[in-house]
RNA sequence: GGGGGCGUAGCCCAAUGGCAGAGGCAAGGCGCUUAAACCGCCUCCAGUGUGGGUUCGAGUCCCACCGCCCCUACCA
């Protein structure tokens, strides 16, 4: 489409001068108030898709309208530059992951740049930095030597394809690797983890108090799944001395106890099986630990509805309420990992338990009355039965009762269990931060000390497909002398999962010019926490639990102390982009490039695109219609372009009524756009400056014309209000208009002058029984009193009357008044 | 199975319990033009997925259902 003005050029001109003024930098002993305004550490994919652009849109918008606000606006950029695309394109090449990270790095920085988003470049971050790896490393160590980081044997997920354990959040739905798509399968292992579960209580309740989307404050809740319960345990029939230990949240339904279940890891499974059970138990067992994920849920949806495998083990415990033997069975609905990996089954109030014993023919005895037309298991709330001492009672009075019961009689104890694990942080893998950690037969496992920070990967490794990590063969860098006793020893070849990088590096961007410690706690402590964080919806659980972690973490250690233990005060969420109905991704190959867009409707046209579209939590859909709007986006800002130029504008010498008018539309557009862009209502500010447009367009185009000085104040606000989201074209414009002024940039937002909001008289609507009647021009000032006896004595109030009295009258003035006849 | 979101004009979306239309796209007409594009002006188009409820008043709040989307999933 042709433009009235070089898009190209201007653009151009102003990210270089951004850039080389540094206009967007920000000290540290800066005396305004300070505003920290974040995008989610991006991972270096190359050039930047929608996605990315919708995103940037939306943090440069928050930086630029806060500097205006007066604010010192920390904006920094960097890149979660480790991880595994990388590495995987770097062994199908045959060349050195960091050169393909950098290059990438270089795309999707520019791509940045081009779209005008403004940054403290001064402060610029990267994983595989050796100035962070040297931090990322030593906070490890701070967090080995204060017991936060441990080794255990840990059955994990392997992924045959990419050779690595993955943590189960990167196993997806189906049991195949988000990453590579192959089945995964499950594999015991010596394994790095970090102690998060320690922090389960904190991270729970410290939701309440953040000011993010409620279903991201759900789906942490839901994750951290803390459930109130009792263990104790149940005496093995054949062996008073012998007991099994369990774990329940539902103690009051002992008296149902009809059989328990261990996992098929569970450690008493050897005691617990009799020789003539031994073969179908070796084959439950068996079948369970080389199940995938994929053949665990392959059978049927879901929960209670999977099959419910398992064996019986030939062992009988005593249920201790009611001294009956139950049988005890193996089955891989119990996890290993979870509680003591070994439950009490109630199937008449627990649908799993039900499914298992329709399975295997077990007892179903209800304990809780059922309404009538339950058939199955009844999980809902009720008088108790069947239960002893426990009859009559609702679930909440047994469950005390219950409990104390079984503290009495079954060295019970109560307590809180968490769905939480501990982090899994070790990666097989070679891109990423290597755990700087020396393993020694004398001295055991000894940190690197801290002047051979940071430990580094070597660059001559062979980069095949033998699924190795490179590290691990590499004999250069895994010999080393022991630090503590000197005798050879070996460097640890695990490197840290990306999430470590990326649950920190907002608090380096604080003061990343520290050359001795990963940040300045004083400096940290003042930007501290993000003002308002921005991303994807796809890092609700993980990315942000881990940043919450560490640095919950990190101020217990002092390494941050002083700084606040959220580190994310408002999080807003994106919607993604959609084409065809599917999320618009590299992976998918359905990317609408950026680019193709700079050239032509520029990087105004797309930022006011994606801020028009839709309300920026929505999904957007990418359709036929999708660049008409994009073009649609651009002529808004030519037809802006061609009025500041004067195009076809009648000017005139007096002020007149309808200049009043403009003026008064000009304050209330102020108005509107500041508080949308307070409230995340982009779509709906876009929309005020269009509508202002017209306004000011039809008045300077129409016969009598405008005066000058109202236009001129109005252009001059337009291009204020329209600056954080059309950078260019409004610095542009401001400088034609005002070549001897500041930035618009650095311009104070404008401030809507009460007076001007004032209006004279206001539209009053007239209802009956909550239709419409008619509408009277009145004074904003206009009484309860006076509003309604208005109402009763219009014409058409009367005749809907038909000579009744009102039944009542609401008055809401001056607004409406409605009439209940 | 559990949790959450969304259904308003041909389409994208506004309307913060008070006149259903702010803005845009598309369509049609007129003007400008030798002509077209661009540009400008004008017009057309819904009673808010369905059924109940609360209220003087419901697109908005509550309940149920239908449709679509997202997240999560054997956690005892």
């Amino acid at each position: 489409m042709a433009r009235p003005f070089s898009v190209t050029e201007v653009e151009a001109k102003w990210q270089a001068r951004w850039l080389d003024e540094g206009t967007y930098n920000v000290d540290n002993d800066d005396t305004r108030e300070r505003f920290y305004a974040l995008c989610m550490y991006p991972y270096p994919s190359g050039s930047a898709h929608q996605g990315h652009v919708r995103n940037y849109t939306f943090g440069d918008l928050v930086v630029r309208y806060q500097t205006m606000r007066g604010k010192a606006v920390l904006s920094p950029f960097g890149f979660d530059s480790f991880g595994l695309p990388a590495e995987n394109a770097a062994i199908k090449a045959g060349s050195h992951p960091r050169i393909f990270t950098e290059d990438r790095m270089q795309e999707l920085k520019s791509s940045v740049l081009k779209l005008g988003a403004v940054y403290d470049w001064r402060r610029f971050v990267y994983s595989h930095d050796p100035e962070y790896m040297k931090w990322a490393q030593w906070i490890f160590i701070k967090f080995f030597e204060a017991g936060l980081a441990y080794r255990a044997m840990a059955p994990v997920n392997w992924c045959p394809g990419c050779a690595t354990v993955l943590a189960n959040e990167q196993v997806l739905g189906d049991g195949t690797c988000e990453r590579s798509g192959d089945v995964v399968e499950r594999k015991n292992l010596e394994q790095w983890f970090f102690r998060i579960t320690d922090y389960a209580d904190e991270l729970l309740r410290d939701v309440d108090g953040l000011e993010w989307p409620d279903r991201v404050k759900t789906m942490q809740r839901n994750w951290i799944g803390r459930s109130e319960g009792v263990e104790f345990n149940l005496t093995f029939a054949s062996d008073p001395s012998k007991t099994l230990r369990v774990f329940t949240t539902r103690p009051d339904t002992g008296f149902g106890i009809t059989y328990a279940v261990v996992a098929p890891e569970h450690p008493l499974l050897g005691i617990l099986t009799t020789p003539e059970q031994k073969a179908s138990v070796d084959k439950l067992v068996a079948e369970a630990s080389s199940a995938t994920e994929m053949e665990r849920t392959a059978s049927s949806d879901a929960g209670a509805g999977l099959d419910k495998r398992g064996a019986f083990t030939g062992s009988y415990v005593i249920n201790p309420f009611n001294a009956e033997q139950v049988p005890v069975y193996v089955a891989d609905y119990v996890l290993g990992t979870y509680g003591t990996g070994a439950i009490i089954a109630v199937p008449g109030e627990d649908e799993r338990d039900y499914a298992f014993a329709q399975a295997h023919g077990l007892t179903v005895r209800r304990t809780v009355a059922a309404p009538a037309d339950v058939e199955g298991p009844y999980s809902g709330d009720g008088p108790h039965i069947n239960s002893g001492f426990l009859d009559g009672l609702s679930i909440a009075e047994a469950k005390v009762q219950a409990a104390s019961f079984l503290e009495e009689k079954a060295n019970g104890v109560r307590k809180v269990n968490y769905r939480l694990r501990d982090w899994l942080v070790s990666r097989q893998r070679f891109w990423g931060c290597p755990i700087p950690i020396i393993h020694c037969d004398n001295c055991g496992l000894v940190p690197v000390p801290e002047d051979q920070l940071p430990v580094v990967a070597p660059d001559d490794v062979v980069m095949d497909k033998s699924g190795q990590s490179p590290l691990a063969t590499h004999e250069g860098f895994r010999a080393v002398a022991c630090p503590t006793c000197g005798a050879p020893a070996r460097r640890e070849a695990d490197t840290m999962d990306t999430f470590t990088d990326s649950s920190w590096y907002f608090l380096r961007y604080t003061d990343p010019f520290s050359k001795d410690k990963p940040f300045d706690p004083v400096e940290a402590a003042k930007w501290m926490p993000v003002d308002q964080y921005i991303g994807g919806i796809e890092h609700a659980i993980l990315h942000l639990l881990y940043a919450r972690f560490y640095v919950k973490a990190l101020v217990d250690l002092k390494i941050a102390p002083g700084v606040e233990r959220e580190p994310f005060k408002r999080l807003f969420t994106q919607g993604m982009i959609r084409l065809d109905g599917s999320k618009m991704s590299k992976s998918k190959g359905n990317l609408i490039a950026p680019e193709k867009y700079y050239p032509t409707v520029g990087a105004d046209g797309l930022r006011v695109f994606h801020l028009f579209v839709g309300p920026p939590a929505d999904d957007v859909d990418w359709t036929d219609q999708t660049e008409e709007v994009i073009d649609g986006c651009a002529r808004f800002i030519d037809r802006l372009v061609r009025l500041a130029q004067g195009f076809d504008v009648t000017i005139h010498e007096a002020t007149t009524p309808e200049d009043l008018a403009v003026t008064q539309a000009v304050h209330r557009t102020i108005a509107r756009v500041t508080s949308d862009l307070d409230r995340w209502s982009y779509n709906t500010a876009v929309a005020a400056l269009m509508e202002l447009l017209n306004t000011l367009s039809r008045q300077s185009r129409s016969d009598e014309g405008i005066s000058k000085t109202t236009l001129d104040d109005a252009l001059d606000t337009m291009l204020l209000l329209l600056a954080p989201m059309a950078p260019h074209i409004s610095a542009e414009l401001w400088e034609e208009r005002r070549p001897t002024d500041r930035s618009v940039h650095q311009q104070s937002w404008p401030v809507a002058d009460p007076a001007m909001l004032v209006e004279e008289t206001i539209t009053m609507v007239i209802q009956v029984n909550g239709k419409v009647k008619t509408r009277l021009e009145v004074a904003p000032g206009i009484s309860e009193e006076e509003a309604g006896r208005l109402a009763l004595s219009t014409p058409e109030v009367i005749e809907a009357l038909e000579g009744q009295p009102a039944q009542r009258v609401v008055a809401r003035p001056p607004r409406l008044v409605n009439v209940v006849k």
